[in-house]
DNA sequence: TGCAAATACTTTGTACGCAAATTAATATGT
DNA sequence: ACATATTAATTTGCGTACAAAGTATTTGCA
């Protein structure tokens, strides 16, 4: 109940706050390359994974609101990275499929994490795990 | 240089994304109590800290973008929560000094770091402080 | 069977986040 | 002294992030 819970530098959330926008940031650059934003290429690691599934699906693996989600597959389908289907059986959902474009994308991707992981020098594998470990509770403490 | 480091489930910086989006999120509410969104919350921080600093602080104390500071202030000036003032020492230098207004609502802010903190259930005091170290590691390998 | 609730997605409006360009003022070097 | 570089802040344009409202569809249940 002191103030002192109010200043930045004992806060946790402020740090998650720095730590996010630094990591966008960081991966602008490398990003560039395959004419994507963060967001975006969160979307095609999700579809790499599993192609054709529903924008929900999507939604889900991803965490970005169903709002952004909407423009950011747009812009994606305007790129020619990828198209959306209807789904017969369900006229209210509609599918996420890649292109040949987008499947291709993938391997100038793929050394995307070793570039960001390079810039991570002061902490070793294990710290690494610990720090998603604890991160998952925060996420699961914060759901809702 | 395999295919898995592409897999959301291993990454560290995918967590990070989700962890701050959830953080902003988790904050509207009590914040909203008080009418200001995280960001300008983290402004007031600084300043509950420190005041009559010049902009440029602000910038650096919550890492918010100067650009988007621009914004955020003349949001906060509109709702009297703080003015900008010319600095006759350095013509290019605004010093941001808080309103009686914005001195004020520190004391309906007192509590929301206690607010928030009861969401974090599974994780003790010791990790919050280990995720918090873990962070500034991070933090600063991501600098520039 | 029929209709209210739930689901899937889109739209709208506000608020950042950031790079790049711009403006104004001060500092620096020769 | 004076052109040049640097610093402080604003502006612009694009891309989210999210709540709230709106539009179809489909489910569930009386």
């Amino acid at each position: 109940m002191s103030f002192d819970q109010l200043k930045l530098k004992n806060q946790l959330c402020h740090r998650l706050y720095m730590a996010s926008n630094s990591i966008v940031r960081a991966y602008r650059e490398p990003l560039s390359e395959l004419n994507i934003t963060y967001p975006q290429y969160v979307v095609m690691m999700a579809l790499w994974e599993q192609d054709e599934i529903t924008i929900a699906e999507v939604v889900t693996k991803t965490a970005i609101d169903g709002g952004a989600m909407t423009q950011i597959l747009k812009k994606m389908t305007d790129k020619g990275l990828l198209e959306i289907i209807k789904d017969d059986q369900d006229k209210r959902k509609r599918l996420v499929k890649l292109t040949q474009q987008g499947q291709t994308l993938k391997q100038k991707a793929v050394n995307i994490p070793n570039q960001i992981g390079c810039r991570f020098n002061s902490i070793d594998s294990a710290q690494t795990q610990q720090l998603m470990q604890l991160l998952d509770l925060v996420i699961s403490d914060l759901a809702d």
